[in-house]
DNA sequence: TTGAAACATTCTTTTGAAGGAATATTCCTT
DNA sequence: AAGGAATATTCCTTCAAAAGAATGTTTCAA
């Protein structure tokens, strides 16, 4: 209720959360392959191969291109400048207010303040 | 069967593939917030805010800090540096060998090749 | 010491995603 | 035309993770 998916694609870090699919990743790494041979090296039935193939190409992490018989995917760079860009963000961000936790606990104390107040409780 | 999980957390993924998560993350960006907060804002009952935060916890992507009755969380830089290093060390590798997709088509020929052979099957 | 605020935890229910097995589709070879 | 190879798809089952609801725990205030 209520998902707000951000700014950044949930749908790419949840392709890529699944082990095998990680692993058809890591794998395609190397350079462009058939089906078959993602499951033969993999151990994956030729199925759950082409499923998880599937969802990575919804999700625009591989492409395909039909050679005949064959279906020879291979990874596609867009997904991964994007995710190098929201992590980039994030880091920045990180880096220059690392340390105002202390900040925030002096924010938490005003607000408490019961100063010179009785019973007074604004809710 | 026979899971291998490669190089890179795959628990840092399995942890932000969830939208609420991912919410999360993106609102500690903003600074360390209390569970309360982080549960108003994001519109959660209280409960699955923390099981989230757990979560979160446990992969080392949030810290706490008990601050008397409040518990105060916030983001830690490390997860976010092994995902940059992972995904810059897939860009390497798509940008060089980005379209020797032609390579692997004559790959494959080669293995086809009836040249000269009549009926060799090997199997 | 009683009560309330802030959080965590437990138990149950629900839902969706992954695996298994069989079958459909396309294309090539003979 | 027939058969086989490579891949996709469907249906069913299984399992784990997320939501809901209730309750436990700690801490502070009066």
């Amino acid at each position: 209720m209520s998902g707000d998916i951000p700014d950044m694609g949930m749908t790419t870090l949840g392709a890529l959360a699944e082990p095998n699919r990680l692993n058809i990743v890591e794998l395609l790494r190397e350079g462009p392959l058939t089906v078959g041979e993602i499951a033969e090296r993999l151990g994956l039935r030729q199925p759950q191969a082409s499923k998880h193939l599937k969802v990575l190409s919804e999700n625009g992490i591989v492409e395909v291109k039909a050679e005949a018989n064959r279906r020879i995917y291979r990874l596609r760079p867009e997904p991964f400048q994007a995710l190098d860009a929201w992590v980039k963000s994030f880091q920045r961000v990180m880096e220059e207010r690392y340390d105002n936790l202390e900040d925030y606990l002096r924010e938490l104390q005003g607000q408490n303040r019961p100063e010179q107040m009785h019973e007074n409780k604004e809710e």
